[in-house]
DNA sequence: ATATGTGAATTGATTCACAGCG
DNA sequence: CGCTGTGAATCAATTCACATAT
């Protein structure tokens, strides 16, 4: 267990998601060749993943849906719940503020920042938009764990540095930016241009494409 | 150069992003070492990724801002524009057909789409709502390449065999869904929730982590 | 009988060290 | 002399094959 691929954290979340239809379906009784096929994996990873973390099968008969979700759940830190705040209320701010079912996914937006005084003060999502300057208070009063970066590029630098500053442990970046962070603080970025660019080039080399991460 | 790591052609628009505000910032010089600082990689990382194309540099003195930002233009698909279409006008597709700039990187939005009545008709970022019906025709007679779902999770599927039905080449996908989709269609995921559930992970591992995708 | 769990083999990606060129 | 470009070496990830458990 001392070294657990990125890919395998990216597919443990999809088989999570899986194992979470499934359970809504009523479904039982599962088995890695059926998680692999949803997966779009092989069955052999889905094993191996597993494997990284524990036992959770039953030789011959397959994987117990409940169980398994649950494991996962807990191997992610899903059972707790996870505080947030966004920095960058423009339209993709707002998007994602409004996102629905957020708190189905035990992740709590408690704070909305802005530097643009025309934005501080406005409702979004049941929460007042703050200046940036009330970050660190809000993250130490609200206990928030997580930073949304929501800014354009140009501000995605010291959106990070304030977040940072303010106490964050974890970054979701959707600014199109590699942003400098120290590195106890986990970043992921989602960045949509890059996936468009990925896209513009493997639609023109289809020889070249082997997986998607 | 019969294959190359997806992982390569991530870097490479980081690469080009860099490039672009250098060039924006009048610098006309740079080195595998410069790039790879602003890219959070190694230099041989830098050189590497690049000679899988070609070579770009000079020895002794680098590369020239200009050339290699248009190589990789080039390399990447980007001196043509690309048409796209969205399916699902909800917040998100919205926030994403309002993107600033989209045009900029010569990537062009050219159809909405919904399946609610209620949305079909709507003015979204001087584009009217067309029912997903339309899908084929306005594909076919306004040349779109791409296609992106933003509906939620139980439409993705959905949306997609209507856009792979209708003759994009590739999807963007910011559902929190595998897709399934004939192979010679690429789909790049664009999933927050996920980068969110694997930063809860990381932020409970902080030893388990290497490298982010 | 059947499907998991896992060491070994293979494949792939990154790092290295230095040859090659300006 | 400096920095790129690249084969060779290392390191990591995936695939395989089968022993193991029910």
């Amino acid at each position: 267990m001392s070294t657990v691929p990125t890919a395998t954290i990216s597919r443990l979340v999809t088989y999570l998601r899986i194992l979470t239809q499934l359970e809504a379906q009523g479904i039982k009784k599962t088995s890695s060749e059926h998680l692999a096929d949803e997966a779009q994996v092989s069955a052999f990873q889905v094993r191996k993943d597993l494997a990284y973390f524990g036992r959770f099968g039953t030789r011959g008969a397959g994987y117990t849906v409940p169980t398994l979700r649950r494991e996962l759940r807990r191997i992610l830190g899903l059972t707790r719940s996870w505080s947030a705040a966004i920095v960058g209320m423009g339209r993709l701010g707002e998007a994602i503020a409004h996102y629905p079912n957020f708190g189905a996914y035990d992740f709590l937006l408690k704070g909305a920042f802005d530097i643009d005084p025309h934005k501080v003060g406005r409702e979004v999502a049941g929460l007042t938009v703050q200046h940036v300057d009330e970050l660190p208070r809000v993250v130490r009063e609200k206990g928030i764990d997580i930073g949304f970066i929501t800014v354009p590029h140009e501000a995605a630098q010291d959106a990070a540095d304030a977040l940072v500053r303010a106490g964050v442990k974890g970054i979701l970046n959707f600014a199109p930016t590699v942003i400098d962070v120290p590195k106890e603080i986990h970043v992921e970025p989602v960045d949509f241009l890059a996936g468009l660019k990925r896209l513009s080039f493997y639609i023109l080399n289809p020889q070249l494409r082997e997986e998607v991460a």
